[in-house]
DNA sequence: CGCCTGAAGTAGACAGTGGCCACATAAGTG
DNA sequence: CACTTATGTGGCCACTGTCTACTTCAGGCG
């Protein structure tokens, strides 16, 4: 068997977590479960994350990361959509990341990773003078308003609709050329 | 004191929960907390709710209700300053309508509320053809979107804001004179 | 080499929860 | 009045988050 010392518990229990939350949803993720998943006693986990938000705050820091790299290097609408995909594929996670059980303020981690999306969206838009702020900030709600809607059963989960309603729109201000 | 049967407790457990959810949050809920509240013993509302669940979502049916009367006879720009307003004012219950722990399958009244405010956002597309469809799921997405990023703190909460986003975009089929 | 300090994990306890059951009470109905 | 049925009570169970005290081990220092 393997040693008393797990080696990298942190990593074991996030992983056994994520499981958890993607098959059960957020409400079926419980510390103790995480333990049992990861082979460990109840408490063992509180060794490494202070309380149960704290475990959430890291799966979402972690959602965030994901989040930035199938955004990455995409642009205009191509971005958008893989915005919406990724929020369907990883439903709970993104309800996660998005729920607003998590003070942003509380774990700086979170808060990190959080930005730098918010960035890579923003820069998007940029060289688009002062509107450009707004145009980006559309752009976001459009997308993550799409996905959320989407995800709660209130549009039909469909590539080519997602599609249409990205392409539903225009900015003010905005790139008419964009790819 | 009160008679052994209450009377509406219905009505009362759902009071006594909406009021605990807007102060405590979605997590700070609990059947118990809301039965002493209402002066009832702890498994009195489970007389009218079958589970936590069902009574989660008779809130969120209520909120979708309200939401409804918030939107009614606006349209245009006006109809989304609205639906983010009534988001601003009451977060835990717009997180709670759409926090996609509920089933919408399995609450039929939650449905039929929720469709019902769907059907006011896209009548305000009506006459604009095949593509009303998408600009209305657009345009729902944006305001929908731009409350629930707001509320989690990765915009500013600010009037103006809103106002200056709504503003940035435009339909690809649409009202150019909107009210 | 052996000790020993501190990090990592374990075990047990506690209050609070959702939900089941059997029972008590009230309100209508014949 | 008797009886049926909706409504509310109290006790119970498994489970959870989190606290406190104990155990095990790894690495540095003599």
């Amino acid at each position: 068997m393997a040693t008393y010392h797990h080696g990298d518990l942190r990593t074991a229990v996030l992983a056994a977590a994520g499981k958890l939350i993607e098959k059960e949803g957020l409400g079926g993720l419980s510390v103790r479960e995480a333990a049992r998943r990861a082979g460990v006693s109840h408490n063992a986990p509180y060794r490494h994350f202070p309380d149960r938000d704290a475990l959430l705050a890291a799966l979402a820091a972690q959602g965030f990361s994901q989040l930035g790299k199938a955004l990455e290097g995409r642009s205009g609408r191509e971005l958008g959509e893989a915005y919406v995909r990724f929020a369907l594929g990883h439903p709970q996670r993104f309800r996660l990341m998005f729920g607003g059980q998590l003070a942003l303020d509380r774990y700086p981690e979170l808060r990190t990773q959080a930005e730098a999306t918010h960035g890579r969206l923003t820069a998007a838009f940029a060289g688009l003078g002062a509107e450009a702020k707004f145009a980006a900030a559309a752009a976001w709600s459009l997308v993550h308003g799409l996905a959320q809607l989407i995800l709660d059963g209130h549009f039909e989960n469909d590539e080519g609709f997602v599609t249409k309603v990205i392409g539903a729109i225009r900015f003010a201000v905005g790139p008419q050329r964009s790819a």
